[in-house]
DNA sequence: CGATAGAACGAAAGCGGTTTCGAATACAAA
DNA sequence: TTTGTATTCGAAACCGCTTTCGTTCTATCG
């Protein structure tokens, strides 16, 4: 077991008052003193207890990770693992350490996350993604700890939101698909439950439409924002008799699976079906051929957070709400260079 | 804030302890106060202090989670995404959550991060990867918290490790050279500080030798695992008078990085260097030519650390090591349908 | 009816720290 | 020498919860 301040108090002589000082930098220690404390401290590895500390100090130093919702957010989707990875990063950087909560058990019982958070007395939180139509568990309006979501439109006054603006998302897709040539126009959701999927489609259909660019409902179809659900999806819209020569998925890992499935079916060639997806990750330059996207600054986002959450927890910022631009990523699966058949 | 026990007890009517009996379900509570209890907890939206409840029994349910060294090891790198996530997910089903530790400001002071687990009492540990030559500033044989290392050997009565046996690693890609007719081998490693990388590097050059394949010390150059330096890799190894018609990375983002290289110089065509990457990562298959590769379980390394973990954590097993077998995966960018002139 | 064994509950001592505030000591100025 | 002012230190209360152990109360039995 580790040592604990009384004992490195007696070994040096002092009080556990004048220890405590030493470890949080108090100046009314002699330099004497503090110099033999510290020796003895180092010498037996002694570590204060965070739990005590953070006890007594009613601090934690510590952000409560959440993967929201069943719909998108997962520990490993890409998209998501940018953006947490650069909010570790800035958060790090201000002495946060991160604690990701596991949601294996979490349906069980009927606690929901903001209570882990409230048990843990977390510092802050970030709700990743996930956002639902349908009323979501998160309370976070009752609560009083600074949350930041992430794709999730979080309220209250100790909680804000950033995300991508969607509706420019589908606009800017919808755009390329037009001035690329192509006519008609087929769409891959991430699920009609999910908020962000909707606006994106909604942005499509609104540019499409002053485009005057065909939609049809059966070239609608829904997945969920991973690969495989890509894959069946394009290999659904396929069923039918006449087809789109241009598809939109609202994340790149679904625009690739779709690929995949065109590539697969001898009806139509890869290259009589442009494509396009959305948060342009890694393996997005790397598929043939090469895929257009739509862009989110996912570094940013995670930055931003972070930024955002530090802001809220001291007090300097209200909740409020960002919306960043995407940017649109023009590569061979939709580019200018290629033209389609109306 | 958040309420006390204190305070739930004086509202119930009944004292602190019983409270807390409840909260832990003892058996020595009446039905009668339990459920009224309960209910006032539940209106209150009361939650016990982690800090003070850790405090008090002396266990986290926290498992620290550690990104090592400089060479490799990264939040965002794919393959460990996929090794935490698995961690993740069956440590979640035993009721931990898992702290990330911020290594942003850590070089600055001159702790360990084993002085973290220490501090936070963590009931165990996971280090990542980044096993460097030189000695490690993981002491781990002198802490008590149990341990498992990812492709770093932890030794040490309470630590274990667990990784892709190397050598074979590096074989199974010399053989396949040998099979798809490559006779002339380039190697790009990890940093010849990397531990995992040499030894693949080893395998590798012991099967070639065996098979009688040339390998140059020009052929082989160092990376850093990410794709750039894979890029950076390649061309200086095109830099070269004569030339590989092969080239195994010892990961698939230096391996796709490599191609990309090879795609953009106007030396030598994709179709004339065959190309093993190590990992199988989600992209490898996409990517143009689709990569051969060693594959690792990331999966059932992630799974295995966490069992491995738990026993140790609960005395079940002492420290070990564990070797898993990779997995050859044949696909086009040396695939065994082509054959290159020696 | 008294004795007795459970059942139900509470007092109090930790767990390992922090922090206030007063005491003791040192040193300078008068 | 006396007084005043820093400087250095420690006693003790507290943070919010757990857990032991003893007490009280109730129900059952001979």
């Amino acid at each position: 077991m580790s040592m604990t301040i009384k004992e490195i108090a007696k070994l040096a002589g002092v009080s556990q008052a004048t220890v405590s000082k030493i470890i949080n930098n108090y100046d009314d220690v002699g330099a004497k003193t503090k110099e033999r404390v510290l020796a003895i401290m180092k010498e037996h590895g002694y570590r204060p207890s965070y739990a005590a500390q953070s006890l007594a100090k009613k601090v934690t130093r510590v952000i409560g990770v959440i993967y929201a919702g069943k719909i998108n957010a997962n520990f490993n989707h890409p998209f998501f693992v940018e953006v947490v990875s650069a909010f570790k990063k800035a958060m790090g950087l201000e002495g946060y350490d991160l604690l990701f909560f596991s949601n294996e058990q979490f349906h069980q019982e009927d606690e929901d996350y903001l209570a882990r958070c409230q048990h843990y007395r977390v510092d802050g939180c970030i709700v990743i993604g996930g956002e639902e139509v349908e009323p979501s568990v998160y309370d976070v309006d009752k609560s009083d700890i600074p949350c930041i979501g992430v794709d999730i439109r979080l309220s209250g006054p100790k909680s804000a939101y950033i995300m991508t603006d969607n509706l420019q998302i589908g606009t800017l897709a919808a755009e390329q698909f037009y001035m690329n040539g192509s006519r008609r126009l087929g769409f891959i959701g991430g699920g009609s439950a999910s908020h962000i999927s909707n606006e994106r489609l909604e942005g499509f259909q609104q540019t499409a439409r002053s485009y005057r660019l065909e939609m049809r409902k059966e070239w609608t179809v829904q997945g969920d924002f991973f690969e495989e659900s890509g894959f069946e999806a394009m290999k659904e819209l396929l069923q039918n008799d006449e087809l789109p020569n241009a598809v939109f998925a609202v994340s790149d890992l679904m625009a690739i699976g779709a690929m995949r499935a065109v590539k697969e079916s001898e009806r139509v060639r890869i290259e009589e079906m442009a494509v396009i997806g959305c948060d342009d990750i890694i393996a997005a330059r790397h598929v043939e051929p090469p895929l257009t996207t739509v862009r989110q600054d996912k570094e940013k986002i995670g930055r931003m957070a972070a930024y955002m959450l530090n802001d809220m927890i001291h007090g300097r910022i209200e909740g409020t709400g960002v919306k960043l631009d995407p940017e649109l990523i023009v590569r061979s699966s939709c580019g200018s260079k290629r033209r389609y058949v109306t």
